[in-house]
DNA sequence: GGCGATGCTGAAAGCGATTGCATTGGGCCT
DNA sequence: AGGCCCAATGCAATCGCTTTCAGCATCGCC
């Protein structure tokens, strides 16, 4: 491969003053440039960017470890997160850790190895050993829906109680009392905890109101399973509140397949957002977390260079928003 | 920053001796290699990636290019190719170039720049420039419907046309014969090839088919003004013909905005074979290439140290298949 | 004509690892 | 006891770049 020297050595000058070239910096003679630049494109050099990076003081990477970009939520994230730095001459690199703890931790060190500039950890797997070493730590780190914000910390944490209220009370309204939750024990806090919001909103909207739970299983057909589970035990709700989109299309699936109507015989809610939410049929109420506000967030506080970095060291709550799409709407007055 | 040396100077070994431990080569007595253990530990100590890449001389990370990861056929070959990576301890670094040709020439030097061993180009907005500087350079290449294979190049051509055959043998053994097309003039080569494929596999199919054209508009409005543009124009095609996914949908939303069935009073069929395909109502019909393939052709193709690199230089022709799904049936008899 | 200011360029010291070669010291053979 | 060998470790060069500092013309000015 080429190196600087190759260039300068045919340019005629020192390694300095290829380098005074490649980055506009000090002011070289018109005439040196020329024939500095001339070498470059006549031997297609591209510079080494870890040399330049081992070198150099500054180092505009950030890094973004996220749990799979196969969920939308994470790659809008991403992107918004990417669009930003581009604008300001940053690059972002990215790593999925398929839900899986262990690949969290060898993509924590490979971001710590390649020393970005801060690092963001979007994800729900969330190890508590690798929060604490990251609060020990030195570099600027966004934390999502974990840990504490002070320092070099940032958090980020979603109000999901709060999007469960809205949807919850946006259903009261429609005069429901009768609601069906579906979820699953995953283990992860964001699932656990709007299941529980459910139970609490729904008795704090109406004393009167019940809820049933069918919290087993995960995906589409879990989704789908859960749905049958709660149709086959006595009688209907007039509401289903599923803890995710997928499921929430499993939902459908299953009610369309057995002649229920949605909405006009049971109403049904979704929770993230996803972009089949908007395309399935009947089209998903449903719960959104601002993606790009997250994602700008991320930017405001890990770019500490670009004019940003107010940001860090600082808690951000963002509120999820109810879409009110088509498969919502009053309650039914009677049994089925 | 800490360095090898601050370990180095804890453990009271040299650089060389902590190198050796970290890599594992060379014997290293056991209580040294503790010892040293002890202070990487202590220290909280991670290697500098840049200064290792600098140093060594291999480097394992293959480059993938897309044109964008918001679509489910690139992300989908994205994550076949980090899967594979990762099982042989590549790495993988990506880029997306949002289909902006300036963004792809960025994207290439940032790749050549940070030394990758392979670098994959899988988009859709070559630019014949970059893909005659690839393959006059050095580096292992796997281009994607563009250049020729040799050398250090591997190229894998998807067969369009081979897919839109598929789709109109099928829908003629359904005894369409009036078809419309639904696509655009973006000037990418995948686009038009299907276009015209469409036109000539119907009269080859059978000489008295029918073929109207709707092509100027792209995304799922496009794909919704089209449909309703072949609807007001005279009597209706049989079949709708998308060649992409998206624009499909577009295509049955404004069918039943219109009170159209689909199947029954109109076939519709997709390109691409999105997630969304499989859940859009009625299901979607559609081509699907297979994108598991593809990534691991990149791969077998790039990944030269891992027993892999078989396929360097080979030439690899993907076919796609037919997903029969709801949304096509027989032609009805008469007109509506 | 001498002198500092100014503009350009070069020499060389790192940055943090890897690695070939030199060195050391103990065990074993004769 | 002396010589050898090999395992274990250290020394120092190297990778390709940035950056400080110094050097050398050239220039304007008194």
């Amino acid at each position: 491969m080429m190196s600087l020297e190759t260039v300068a050595k045919r340019a005629r000058v020192s390694t300095a003053t290829v380098s005074r070239v490649l980055n506009g910096v000090d002011v070289v003679k018109t005439s040196t440039r020329a024939r500095v630049m001339k070498a470059i494109a006549d031997l297609k050099y591209h510079p080494n960017l870890h040399a330049r990076s081992l070198a150099g003081a500054v180092n505009k990477t950030i890094g973004v470890i996220v749990s799979n970009l196969d969920n939308p939520f994470f790659l809008d994230v991403y992107r918004a997160v990417e669009s930003d730095c581009h604008a300001e001459g940053y690059e972002v690199i990215v790593a999925n850790t398929l839900y899986r703890p262990e690949q969290l931790a060898a993509s924590v060190r490979m971001m710590i190895g390649r020393r970005v500039a801060g690092l963001a950890l979007i994800v729900s797997e969330m190890d508590e050993g690798i929060v604490q070493e990251l609060t020990e730590g030195q570099m600027p780190v966004v934390l999502y829906d974990v840990g504490a914000a002070g320092g070099h910390v940032t958090k980020i944490r979603v109000n999901y109680r709060r999007g469960v209220e809205r949807v919850v009370d946006y259903l009261t309204t429609l005069g429901h009392t009768d609601f069906g939750v579906i979820g699953h024990h995953s283990g992860l806090a964001p699932i656990s905890e709007r299941c529980n919001a459910v139970l609490e909103s729904a008795r704090a909207s109406d004393p009167r109101a019940t809820v049933r739970q069918a919290l087993d299983a995960d995906g589409l057909e879990g989704g789908r399973r859960a749905a049958a589970d709660l149709l086959s035990a006595g009688t209907l709700p007039t509401a289903i509140i599923c803890v995710n989109d997928i499921m929430a299309v499993g939902a459908l699936l299953e009610l369309r397949d057995r002649g229920l109507r949605v909405p006009r015989d049971i109403s049904v809610t979704g929770f993230d957002d996803i972009e089949l939410a908007k395309f399935c049929y009947p089209a998903l109420t449903t719960v959104n977390i601002p993606r790009d506000q997250v994602g700008h967030t991320v930017f405001r506080s890990l770019a500490v260079g670009a004019g940003a970095g107010d940001a860090l060291g600082r808690e951000f709550s963002v509120n999820p928003e109810l879409v009110v799409r088509e498969s919502t709407g009053p309650a039914r007055a009677s049994a089925i």
